[in-house]
DNA sequence: CTCGCCACCTGGGGGC
DNA sequence: TGCCCCCAGGTGGCGA
C-alpha cells in the first residue's frame, strides 16, 4: 500500500500537470469506496485547481471554495493519462481536465474521493493527524515527547497516524533495522538518545524510499502509469528466515497487533 | 486518554 | 484444474 512515499511519488508526478487546469467533468462508475462518493464530488466541475499538496497519506487538490481529498487506501494509485483510454477493472473515478483524465484505480475500494468546503486540517478525518516526519518539526526530541507514558510497542507507536503521519508497515520494519531498536520495545521507555536514531532513521528510510521512485508493493503504479517500480531493497520486511544483510543472522517474522513484523534479533535490540 | 481488536475488500499464492 | 483458505495493506471505530 501506499505509504507516505508512494503518495509523495504520486503528487510530485501529477503536481505540474494539474496544476491551474480547469476541471471538466467527473465521472464516478463505483461509488462504493472506503466511504461512498458524495454527489457534491460529481459536482466539481468547473473550478480550477488552483494548488495541490500532501498531508499524511492524503492528497488534496484544491479548488478555491474547496478541496477534492483523495486517499489510496491499500491498493490505490492515480494515474495521468494523455488520452482518453478505456476503463479497466477497478477505475472506479476520473476526474476531467480537458484532453487529460487523472483516474483513480483501486482493486480493493479501501481507498476515498472526498469533497469538503472547509478547510481540510479541520475535516474529520484529517484534524487528528500528526507530525509529518520529514518536516524539521519531526525530529528525536519530538519523538520522545510523543512517546512519554505509552506502553505500547514502537513500532506500532510509529505507524498510529494521530503521533506521526504516513509510515506504514514496510517503512516501520525498515526504520527500526536502521535504529537498531527492537519493534517491540515498548514506546515510553526509549531513551531520547535512542528517539534521535529512530527519528533520524525514520526520515532516511522515507526520504530514500521517494528517491527511489515510490516503493514496492506490488500493485503500485506511478502517476504515469510505469508499472515497473524501481523495487527496493528491503532490509528486513518480507525477508523471515533469509540472511540480515547486515549480521547474516535470520530475519524473523513476528505479529504485532495482527500486522507482520520483521527484524533482526541480533541487530535489533 | 490508551490499548487491543475488528471490519472493510479483492486478488494472488499455496496447499490439497 | 479447481477449490478453499490465508494473507497483504490503512485506518476508523468499537469496547474495555
Amino acid at each position: 500500500m501506499p505509504e507516505l512515499p508512494e503518495v509523495e511519488v504520486t503528487l510530485r508526478g501529477i503536481s505540474p500537470q494539474l496544476k491551474g487546469r480547469l476541471i471538466t467533468g467527473v465521472v464516478v462508475r463505483e461509488p462504493r469506496l472506503r466511504w461512498r462518493v458524495q454527489d457534491a464530488v460529481g459536482r466539481v466541475a468547473g473550478r480550477e485547481i488552483r494548488a495541490l499538496r500532501r498531508r499524511g497519506k492524503y492528497i488534496l487538490l484544491d479548488c478555491g471554495d474547496g478541496h477534492l481529498i483523495f486517499h489510496l487506501g491499500m491498493s490505490g494509485s492515480l494515474r495521468l493519462l494523455e488520452q482518453a483510454t478505456p476503463p479497466q477493472k477497478h477505475d472506479h473515478f476520473d476526474l476531467q481536465l480537458g484532453e487529460l483524465t487523472l483516474r483513480l484505480r483501486d482493486p480493493r475500494r479501501f481507498g476515498a474521493v472526498i469533497w469538503t468546503d472547509q478547510s481540510p486540517d479541520t475535516h474529520p478525518l484529517l484534524r487528528h493527524l500528526g507530525v509529518e516526519p520529514l518536516t524539521r518539526a519531526f525530529d528525536g526530541r519530538r519523538l520522545h515527547a510523543l512517546t512519554r507514558g505509552l506502553r505500547s510497542a514502537i513500532k506500532q507507536t510509529l505507524m498510529d497516524s494521530s503521533r506521526v503521519v504516513g509510515v506504514g508497515n514496510i517503512y516501520a520494519n525498515e526504520s527500526l533495522f536502521l535504529a537498531g531498536i527492537h519493534p517491540a520495545t515498548r514506546a515510553g521507555r526509549l531513551s531520547l538518545a535512542r528517539c534521535i536514531s529512530l527519528a533520524a532513521a525514520t526520515k532516511k528510510v522515507l526520504r530514500d524510499a521517494i528517491r527511489a521512485g515510490g516503493s514496492s508493493l506490488r500493485d503500485f503504479v506511478g502517476s504515469d502509469g510505469r508499472p515497473g517500480y524501481f523495487q527496493q531493497r528491503y532490509r528486513v520486511y518480507d525477508r523471515a528466515g533469509e540472511p540480515c544483510r547486515c549480521c547474516g543472522t535470520p530475519i524473523r517474522r513476528q505479529v504485532q497487533g495482527q500486522r507482520a513484523t520483521f527484524y533482526c534479533p541480533s541487530c535489533q535490540r
